[in-house]
DNA sequence: GGAGAAGCTGGAAACGTTTACAGCCACGGC
DNA sequence: GCCGTGGCTGTAAACGTTTCCAGCTTCTCC
């Protein structure tokens, strides 16, 4: 009557070999036994292709050897490349990886933290967009281990976090730029009212203010993180500036632009794309930097220099900090915190712009404009 | 005593409200009860912050409500799409993602299509490269419900399947650019054994043939579906046939190439990157045309004409179909198959050769070979 | 006022596993 | 020959929920 539909349990396998679910669980766990007790059991489980139940084996031992990752859009390059390194750490200890797009819903991400509560996985990797006084008291009063990729407000919530060094990558950027002959350099960046917003135009000042150059608003623009968002701020810039090349309509109005430094490489890509359509010519009319060093600076053309924040580090690092605190004995270790040290990967797009590029043999015509503007015209 | 430590329980309520477990349950499940039940048992509930245990939950109910999406690699924008569109629905209707990337190995494949036994999702979604004998008998015998979102063999296995037409869509990109003038035809196509592959080639020969072209086997390359792959498969073909344009080392030998299908957007990018590399301009000397129209189609520069074949969509029919068959109560309605049909996206990457093309105003360098080099050169 | 119905309620079983505990057996040492 | 020991084994409890069933109260209707 056990043996009866639905497929097999310890009990089938009880009845077949002759023995106790008892001593059934622990052949099947390892747990030593008669031979001859072993033999059978294992007979009867391979005979009718037993496979133990993970949802009662999670109810009995607490664990449901599930993680989350929790990120506002997969179709960010960036949290892909989290994905990718969550999933391969999780898999290779047994983990399964449950996915969550929150949409930049916060009270989904709240959702998504106070969901802990109902023991579907073990722990939850977060990586939150803003964060309200909401966010900090439910991460405060989680019920299961988090770790959050990003930049929490001082050692207020008791969670593991990882954090981009953004700061300090845009400033690297734009002295980068400043470095290879750059003056007028323009900021497209994403929300202001996001912590990577804020930071990178930070890092920007900063860049400007070593440098020894005056920050101009106007050479400043803030919209969403995306291609089309990064391509309109740039014909809004070139209205605004002239094309500081082959005499657009403002071409005679102002200094122009020789730089456009972006908040990632979603807002570089139509960057590059606005300056192609206006025919300007990068690096050598106009550098271009993105962020994220994401596998979009290979999708356009020339490829993007940017600033790697180490997204696949992160999520890397992020998994781990989760499983050693689901592992750990002791759970009041205090919150650790680290930070990845971003770094400057140098291509095509911001080469000198009077050397020659040398991957970008492309758009053989004629300079038609000072190389480099420069700061003092007009 | 029950109230020690650990999270609230049905049983911590029933303590607190002074009722029994059933009737928390009930009033938490709104089956009904006397109203003054009814508040107490809510009350109890708000001040200990109960939240149900999914997992006891599970067990009790034999549903998990989690859906499993395996393909090969997250890294793949198709697959982003399709994870996208599953995720939504999913959620939708309170089913949690799980992700499974199977790097390509079949036997990952099949360890996920068995590990169903173990109960952990209510149903999966399989997204295959290669079909193996091993995998039609796992899928006839997967413990529960599957949707494959690719070709099965005829009706081989009792699954769900939703299927894109990639050989209609292969010759509708190839039959557009012939009807825009190109004739030298390159196709950069991605491993011969997989089934997008064969389906790819088929589409492209069939094309040929209809437009009454011959097929050229030099001018068929076969990679990986990578970007770097498709930039070296260009750069093979050029070696081979000559640019076609500006007099490259091999320009005088043969009759060149004046446009290039590849089997992926992945590819066209590559190919595009490779064809600038070599001076080469797009859509003027060689047209570019890729498959899957990806958010990769607006990352370079032209935008490339593709094929979309219904990535979104397919994730959404397996996702609802998944649904269905778990919902379902006859559980032996025969599989059903959906095909998504293909459509051209045209964009400037594939302009007519003579034609100025709109969007690019790029590259205004004097022509420097014919702009059409035709079929009957030299 | 009594009988029946209807509505609530609590006890207990069930989902499938792991594991604490106690019992059994055989064996060896004294 | 008896007892202690050690290895296996089976019974039963536990994880936290839902739900069947029986019993209780209360109400309605005659």
């Amino acid at each position: 009557m056990v043996t009866t539909g639905g497929p097999p349990t310890v009990e089938t396998i009880a009845e077949r070999a002759g023995v106790s679910i008892a001593s059934v669980s622990r052949v099947l766990n390892g747990h030593g036994a008669r031979p001859e007790t072993v033999r059978r059991v294992e007979r009867a489980a391979a005979e009718v292709g037993y496979v133990p139940n993970a949802v009662a084996r999670s109810l009995k031992g607490g664990r449901t050897r599930q993680l989350t990752f929790a990120m506002q859009d997969i179709g960010n390059p960036v949290y892909v490349a989290m994905v990718r390194q969550i999933q391969t750490i999780a898999k290779a200890q047994g983990y399964r990886l449950l996915l969550h797009s929150t949409d930049a819903v916060a009270e989904d991400e709240l959702a998504v933290v106070r969901s802990l509560a109902d023991r579907t996985s073990d722990g939850l990797i977060l990586c939150p967009i803003r964060i309200t006084p909401e966010h900090l008291e439910a991460l405060r009063t989680a019920a299961q281990p988090v770790v959050v990729i990003g930049s929490l407000p001082e050692d207020d919530a008791p969670v593991d976090s990882v954090r981009a060094d953004s700061v300090t990558g845009a400033e690297l950027a734009v002295r980068h730029l400043v470095a290879t002959g750059r003056r007028r350099i323009a900021f497209v960046n994403g929300p202001a009212d996001t912590v990577p917003g804020r930071n990178r135009r930070r890092g920007y000042h900063r860049a400007l203010e070593v440098s020894g150059l005056t920050a101009d608003p106007d050479l400043v623009e803030t919209t969403e993180f995306t291609v089309e968002d990064g391509a309109r701020s740039v014909h809004r810039l070139l209205d605004r500036h002239g094309d500081g090349a082959d005499g657009g309509t403002g071409g005679a109005r102002g200094p122009g632009v020789d730089a456009v430094f972006c908040a990632n490489d979603q807002l570089a890509l139509g960057a590059s794309q606005a300056l192609h359509s206006r025919g300007l010519r990068i690096p050598e009319d106009v550098a271009v930097v993105g962020m994220d060093d994401t596998v979009l600076v290979r999708a356009g053309w020339p490829p993007l220099t940017s600033v790697d924040l180490g997204s696949a580090e992160r999520g890397r690092i992020a998994a781990e900090m989760l499983l050693e605190r689901i592992a750990g004995q002791e759970p009041q270790t205090p919150p650790r915190v680290r930070t990845v040290t971003p770094e400057l990967v140098v291509r095509a797009s911001s080469a000198p712009a009077n050397s020659p590029s040398p991957t970008s043999s492309s758009s053989p015509s004629p300079a038609n404009s000072s190389p480099s503007p420069g700061e003092e015209a007009p």
